[in-house]
RNA sequence: GUGGCUGUAGCUCAGUUGGUUAGAGCACCUGGUUGUGGCCCAGGUGGUCGCCGGUUCAAGUCCGGUCAGCCACCCCA
């Protein structure tokens, strides 16, 4: 029997992995020119954690959850997003407030598989703990979109709302429920389950029969307390300072039962039903309940993979270094070890060099150098070796000049340099 | 977790109403005379037709199961 690799999981090949290391390092270079620093936590935590920042009655805990005992009997589960393990890193470290972190890096969810979902899936996230200032809700968002944007994507659609707090949302939550009620024989199954375990989720369901009602429901912004109708508006000013576009969508809600206040998501017309990009919000409640002095905290998570489809799908071309500096062919045994040091002395100038391991035919070592994206090949051989010469062909050109062997490193690095 | 579509060489796909050694393009390798790439030409390597079972004289082709991918739901980044 072959092995394979597990369902929702994949190989990310070299001809892929330049993308992926481009959108890192731009992603690293805005969030630090925002002010954030990396922080990277275990891939696994206590169980705990997790089903109590994202609440026991959510999909992700429980049934997406890659939950397991390890030797000693303790459960352990795969992380499953980012907040909670930075949240627990926080206090555990008991680091200066306000924390600006980011991460990036693997998440696990056991959900079916399609395009834009896998069970190993990547994120991108950043979150400010420590401030209520709406200035952060709009410094998160912004950042969001300045990667998005800096990256090439276009076909972007940014939606806000205010998901209310603790203060409110039980108000809006049983006024759901009331409106709700009359009408649950019309509304589709998953919406009957919804009513009972979320009625928020009521409000995103695509199905036509649900959507007419769902217009008709009442609106989360007649039932947000003084400071969530605050925080919303101050938000909308530092956007609208920032010009960056949105819309409010009073239906969005999010999945994840920590987030109050600011909730958003960023998605794209490009990806089909895995639309969402990236989504983030405030928190203000998770850092208490987590066992930590009440701290305000807002951040958002971006789904590498699907920034990636989206990218792809946008026809978005990515400025990735792609080829080599230099190969050396060689001829005979006696050119070959003597390339063999010239390739070493090449590498410690910082370039990138490859050369022949095996005897084969000049050709077929051009053919390769072709084939490396080679700027540059050297060709060693008896003749060159007797005239202390090697031939330096650039490959764009075709053209090709003798240089002497003690002149090679200075001549190359020099020149690619 | 539910429903649907798909599954043939590394990749993209052809394979007639089930019938002899399963094909193409790309990729890969070698060659097109002495030590020179990309184009072109010639040749070559490569497939237990996802896997298991069934029907049949005979299955890549039909049926069932299973696994995987995709689409929608669900969920979410």
């Amino acid at each position: 029997m072959k092995v394979r690799k597990v369902r929702g999981t994949r190989d990310i090949l070299p001809d892929k992995i330049r993308k992926w290391q481009y959108i890192e390092k731009i992603a690293r270079e805005i969030l630090e020119n925002f002010g954030f620093q990396e922080i990277r936590t275990p891939l696994f935590e206590e169980t705990p954690l997790f089903s109590r920042s994202i609440g026991e009655a959510t999909d992700i805990v429980a049934k997406e959850m890659y939950t397991f005992k390890d030797r000693k009997g303790r459960s352990l589960t795969l992380r499953p997003e980012g907040t909670a393990p930075i949240v627990r890193a926080y206090l555990e470290n008991r680091l200066p407030t306000p924390a600006k972190l980011y991460y990036l890096g693997p998440f696990y969810r056991y959900e079916r598989p399609q395009a834009g979902r896998y069970r190993e899936f990547y994120q991108i996230g950043a979150e400010t703990i420590g401030s209520d200032s709406p200035a952060s809700d709009a410094e998160i968002i912004s950042l969001t979109m300045t990667l998005l944007k800096k990256l090439g994507l276009k076909d972007l659609i940014l939606q806000l709302n205010g998901a209310g707090c603790r203060k409110c949302q039980p108000d809006y939550k049983e006024a759901l429920k009331n409106y709700f009620r009359k009408k649950l024989n019309s509304l589709c199954d998953d919406c009957k389950r919804r009513y009972r375990k979320n009625p928020l989720r009521i409000l995103d369901c695509k199905s036509k029969g649900c959507q007419k009602y769902i217009a008709q429901a009442p609106a989360i912004s007649n039932y947000l307390c003084e400071k969530c109708k605050a925080t919303l508006e101050e938000v909308k000013k530092y956007l609208d300072i920032l010009k960056i576009e949105y819309t409010i969508n009073p239906r969005l809600v999010r999945g994840l039962d920590y987030y109050t206040r600011t909730a958003f998501e960023i998605t794209s017309r490009e990806l089909g039903a895995q639309n969402a990009i990236a989504a983030g919000g405030r928190y203000d409640d998770l850092i208490e309940d987590l066992g930590g002095p009440s701290t305000p905290a807002v951040g958002v998570a971006l789904g590498t993979d699907r920034l990636i489809l989206a990218l792809e799908r946008e026809g978005v071309r990515l400025p990735v270094e792609e080829g080599i500096d230099v190969y050396l062919a060689s001829l005979g045994t006696r050119a070959s070890k003597k390339g063999f040091a010239l390739v070493q002395r090449l590498r410690e100038k910082n370039l990138k060099v490859e050369g022949s391991l095996s005897s084969k035919s000049l050709k077929s070592q051009l053919r390769l150098a072709n084939k490396l994206g080679a700027r540059y090949v050297l060709i060693l051989g008896e003749e060159e070796l007797t005239k202390k010469k090697a031939i330096l062909k650039e490959m764009a050109t075709g053209k090709q000049k003798k240089i002497l062997l003690n002149k090679i490193v200075e001549e190359i690095s020099r020149k690619v340099g």
